[in-house]
This record gives structure tokens, C-alpha cells and sequence, in this order.
DNA sequence: TATTATGGTATACGTTTGTATAGTCGCAAT
DNA sequence: ATTGCGACTATACAAACGTATACCATAATA
């Protein structure tokens, strides 16, 4: 069965069983961490019952492989359908573009790997590594194609694309919630300070 | 019994029972988190039975809220210990200085603000709200005082110092863990990139 | 028609969880 | 000398957890 990209907007009636348990998990996972989901409350959530999560993902950790896969799918996709064309930072722009309008269209993904990333220790899933190793990769083939910048070492400007797309997604929940208190809820949300994240190569001055 | 600071650099042998449950239950919240930490391994790391965790803290929500209110303890202390003197700029410094010092002593902090922070839907303790109350406190004092700039909004002059002081840390994982995989395990360190974190005064321009 | 695979439910299992209760020990104050 | 209280252990309990097993329905295949 082809996942299009049409079919992840539609209601989940016209979903898999097993791709609404999937969803389900992911959008739990993202909200309350998958420590406090249990497979039951996913089941309840997908309209299904704990004994088809079994069948379909057989362990929990089988479930998280299923969410993470289907999150680097979300990337690969996403950046496929960016044009190369036009100049070196055309390309880069419609890239992030790209990635940034799947991330929108599924906020899920900002907070599982939210969790994923801040728990670099602990997590026992491998999303990280995976959506590292694919920049990297992204990063090569757009340098071979002759369409990258080659001012920074790669592993730097692979860095920076992740930083850069990730980043300050992660952090903006903290000052969300501090400009809540701080400025009270009737606030002008044009007054709100805009967080700025990236990252310099080392030795690097100025911005 | 009276806690001192030199106290908290010891060994666990001098501490209170009580204290030695909440540290442990705080070093263990950092690299695992609440969920994943039953009571009764909090109870092993302090050399305890699970009764007596109950009989201190009554609750599992009890014990956060005492471990949550340390934390606050602690940069309170941290604070109070900067010297007020010198230009406005000496003061902002030396007071970052000692939260970074103090941060640096007792890493656990970082990784329970990390997900404490980063998680702030789910989350069931006050812990960001206490801090932000508390910067916004010392941000007042400083202005009342007249040793504080002026040009920013005070609401945005203490998101500043917030995520000046935590947003670089929470992030350092995600670039670190890209870093040894992109760069291997024996790459030279000082090529690591640098993480910014920063916020800006919304339609303000440049660096 | 008989078979087998697939998607699905229902129920039960052993473990671990947070919490409750009862009791022991040491020690300070009456 | 006894009482009382705080620190502490031991054990027990109900609920929730992940997982295993048995069973049912439908539809394609032989």
C-alpha cells in the first residue's frame, strides 16, 4: 500500500488500521512521552484494541521503530519534492522550506523528536543517528552535484542544517511559556522576542 | 540540621537521609526521567527502603515538588552569592558566572531542566514557572536598584537571561551526539561548531 | 469446497508500579 | 521508668503494565 501525501491530511477513516495505531503513537508519544503511554490508551486512541497493536508491531519497541521509521520517511519525502534548481542558496532555501512545511503539517514530529533529542542519553531509539546520517547524506549529494556551499567542513554545515531546522523549534516552547507568564495572555504576539539559533565554525567571529 | 553549601560536595555519608533520597531521585529524574524511575530504584540509589521515601515525601508528586523546589533553591543561593558591584555589565556577568558555576557543580540540574523545560504540555511540576518568576524577581531588584539596562523590555530582558543561560545547554547534547558520529570519536574537539543561542527584541535587525 | 492467510477481539498471565499499614529501634522528655 | 515521637524496615495490596494465547470472521487461493 503507497502512502501519498494527500492520504496523511485525510480523516483517519480512510487509514490502515495499523497506520492509525502508528499515528496514534506518534501523537501520544510527541504529547506525553512514550514512558507515560501505554499500549492500551494508543489502542483506545486508533479505535482498535491492544491485542491488534500486538499482532501488527508485536513489542512496544517494534512500535517505536514503526513511529521513527515513518518519521525519516516524512524527511525523505519532504525533500524530495524540493526542486534543485536555481542558485546554491536557492536550493538550500526551497530545501528547509520543504522541511519546514511537513514539519508544520505535522506538529507531531516536532515533539517526538523534541523528546528523541533532549534524552540523547537515555532514549533507547536511534531517530537521531538516522536523521543525522540522512543530512549528511543530503549534504554530500548536493556537494558532488556542485550545488552546495564548500565554505564550512561538511560535518559542520551538516550540523547546521539540523540545528538550524530543529533547534529553534525545540527551544520555543520554553519561551512560549515564559512570554505567557511574563507578559500575561492578551499580549501583542508581535512583541514577542524571536529566538535566534545556529551554530558558528569553531574559531568563527561575527554573525 | 543545617544544610551548607561545602556540605553538598560531599560525600553522601554526611547527608540526611531525606536529602540523600532527593538527590538521588534528582540525578535520576535528569538521566532517565520521572517515568522511567520507580520509586523503589530511588530508593536503592540512596541506600533506603521504599517506606521510608514514602514516609519523607508522602507522594511521588511530593518527592518532585521537593526536588523542584531544591533546584530553585539552588540558584536562589547561587545568586546570592555574586557580588552587586561594579558597571551594570560587572554585575549582569558575575551574576551568570555564579549560575553557571553552580550549574557546573551539580549537572543533574541541566538534564531535569532539559526535560522539564523542553516539555512544558506534558509536564506536571511548576519548575519553569518558578524559575521565570524568579529571574523576572531579579531582573526588578537590578532595575529598582539602578544597575540593569534599560533598553530592552523587562519581560524580554529576563526571557534574555533565561535562554541565554539554559538554551545553549539543552541544545549542546543534540550537537554533541552529531558531532561524534559525523566527526568519529577521535576528531580534535576544538573543531567542534559553537552553538548560539540568543533572542531578540522582536524587529530588531543584525547580530 | 476445503484451506489458508489476514485482520481483528477477548481474556488471561506474571511483573512492576505507587501506596498503605503495621511494626521495630533509638532517643529525648516527662 | 515510662512514654512518646521520629526515623526506618517489612510486607501487603490493588491497579496497570507489556505480552501471550486462543478464538472469530472474511476473503483469496487451491
Amino acid at each position: 500500500m503507497k502512502i501519498t501525501a494527500r492520504m496523511s491530511e485525510q480523516a483517519d477513516n480512510d487509514l490502515t488500521a495499523k497506520a492509525r495505531i502508528r499515528n496514534a503513537a506518534l501523537a501520544l508519544y510527541a504529547d506525553y512521552g512514550e514512558d507515560a503511554t501505554s499500549m492500551r490508551t494508543i489502542a483506545d486512541a486508533a479505535g482498535v484494541t491492544v491485542g491488534l497493536v500486538v499482532h501488527h508491531f508485536r513489542t512496544k519497541d517494534g512500535l517505536r521503530e514503526a513511529v521513527e521509521h515513518h518519521i525519516v520517511d516524512l524527511f525523505s519525502y519532504a525533500i524530495e519534492q524540493a526542486p534543485v534548481e536555481g542558485t546554491t542558496a536557492a536550493i538550500a532555501a526551497s530545501r528547509d522550506d520543504a522541511v519546514a512545511g511537513m514539519l508544520a503539517d505535522n506538529p507531531a514530529v516536532i515533539g517526538y523528536l523534541r523528546r528523541a533529542v533532549l534524552d540523547p542519553t537515555g532514549h533507547r531509539g536511534r531517530i537521531l543517528e538516522m536523521l543525522t546520517r540522512f543530512a549528511a547524506e543530503q549534504v554530500a549529494t548536493l556537494r558532488s552535484a556542485g550545488v552546495a556551499s564548500m565554505v564550512q567542513r561538511d560535518s559542520s554545515q551538516t550540523i547546521g542544517v539540523m540545528v538550524r531546522q530543529l533547534g529553534q523549534l525545540f527551544l520555543q516552547p520554553m519561551v512560549d511559556s515564559m512570554w505567557a507568564q511574563l507578559a500575561g495572555p492578551d499580549a501583542d504576539e508581535d512583541d514577542k522576542p524571536n529566538l535566534v539559533v545556529k551554530v558558528q565554525e569553531s574559531g568563527a567571529t561575527g554573525s
